[in-house]
DNA sequence: AAACGAACCGGACCGAGGTCCGTTTAAAGT
DNA sequence: ACTTTAAACGGACCTCGGTCCGGTTCGTTT
């Protein structure tokens, strides 16, 4: 199932080899749990040093917005060297992307197994529906940090989430519009979701986010071609 | 005709009030040409810096990769103090976007009185087809400049080049799709010849623009509900 | 021609992201 | 308990985008 490879980590291993291992549930689980892989094996310290950023940029957040998370302050509010955060989250899309990953793997379970119709058991164009439906609904909470973790144009494309996102909606795909190219049209459906936009429409037009919904839902129907749902 | 106001200048007239003429096409015309807008009369000084500043940069970009153009090492090689070059275009993203600014106004010409299929005469699904082919023949050339002219995710929907796109296409589709929420399904196909995806799609992926076009070509035959041209 | 003011110039300066490398330390082996 | 080693640490350091402000220049007005 190429679900799994998308499942992986925030974080591509930065040092060391490590044995193919795709999912990692580290700070949902007791540490050293998973068996195989060891790049969640943080050392002690490490570990510790990890949830204090975590906690400190998530504190940086509530309290200064999104803009106020710099590096060096998350480095000093954690009480840790600043080469610590960088070396534990790469950069700062990195960590910003950590600060979401509670809710993105929430959201990535809800997917696969839980209830219709964003889990399965619905036809496919509903799930997709639902599944533009959530999206949005996500990003009313937390657009801001979904904004500031945006990464550069290059890698936009490479993030796990999204590439999780996107071997979702064309896998739907490939059962509501066969006859389409779903793996372009999953990029051109996931594109009308992209954070950017949804602030763009929402703050900076004062659009109402029925209206997103709506085009959404109409979206969804053009391209699977199935009637859309009054 | 809403297709003047996202005619108008890379960079918003900084200092100044400015009358309204939203057409700007300074640079392929005669310094002074324009008898209502005093934005882009220039002192002689300021003029003259512009041109070699753009001048160096193109140079800088041939050389070096967009990555090459530093903005000090543009002032430097301009022989021009670096407040200058900020003064000018706002930030590097404005420097970028003026590199671009020939090929777009052409580009924007033909769409409103070139020849069909891009220009007036054709059915509008026809010319939506030929603007998605046109657009992806243009990120062919100058694929590097347009990822690194890329804004902030705040202003990407308001560059008025964008601006000018999405106008056309939402406007094609009014007419090609009445039923839909042309504005956004403008977004949406739009965001599908995002540089960033085409980078990600070709260079990345290693796919062929033919895929690209035919997805392209398919998508408007979904959304518009129109039959595709074999 | 002289004076005037707005626009422009330039480079010192600042903040933030990211790198580097000598030092420390956790944990595995003896 | 002692050695060893790979990993983690931390903060000095670098680069680059962006700001600021005192000095200069252009174009106009009298």
């Amino acid at each position: 199932m190429l679900y799994a490879d998308a499942m992986s980590a925030t974080l591509p291993p930065p040092p060391g080899p490590r044995p193919q291992l795709p999912v990692e549930l580290l700070d949902t689980l007791p540490s050293g749990f998973d068996p195989v892989a060891d790049e969640p094996c943080l050392r002690a310290d490490a570990a510790r040093n990890r949830a204090r950023l975590l906690e400190a940029a998530a504190r940086l957040v509530a309290e200064h917005g999104a803009a106020g998370v710099t590096m060096e302050a998350v480095a000093a509010a954690a009480q840790v060297g600043k080469g610590t955060v960088f070396r534990r989250f790469g950069d700062r899309t990195g960590l910003l992307m950590a600060l979401m990953d509670h809710s993105e793997k929430k959201f990535q379970a809800a997917l696969l197994s839980g209830p219709p119709p964003l889990g399965p058991g619905a036809p496919p164009a509903e799930r997709l529906r639902a599944f533009g439906l959530a999206m949005l609904s996500r990003a009313g909470e937390e657009l801001e940090l979904q904004l500031a973790a945006e990464p550069a144009p290059e890698r936009r494309y490479t993030v796990p989430a999204r590439r999780f996102h996107r071997a979702h909606v064309a896998l739907l795909l490939r059962q509501a519009a066969p006859d389409a190219d779903s793996e372009l049209l999953a990029h051109t459906l996931l594109s009308s979701l992209d954070p950017a936009l949804i602030h763009h429409l929402t703050v900076q037009c004062g659009q109402p986010l029925e209206r997103l919904e709506r085009a959404w839902t109409d979206l969804v129907a053009r391209t699977t071609g199935t009637a859309p749902p009054e």
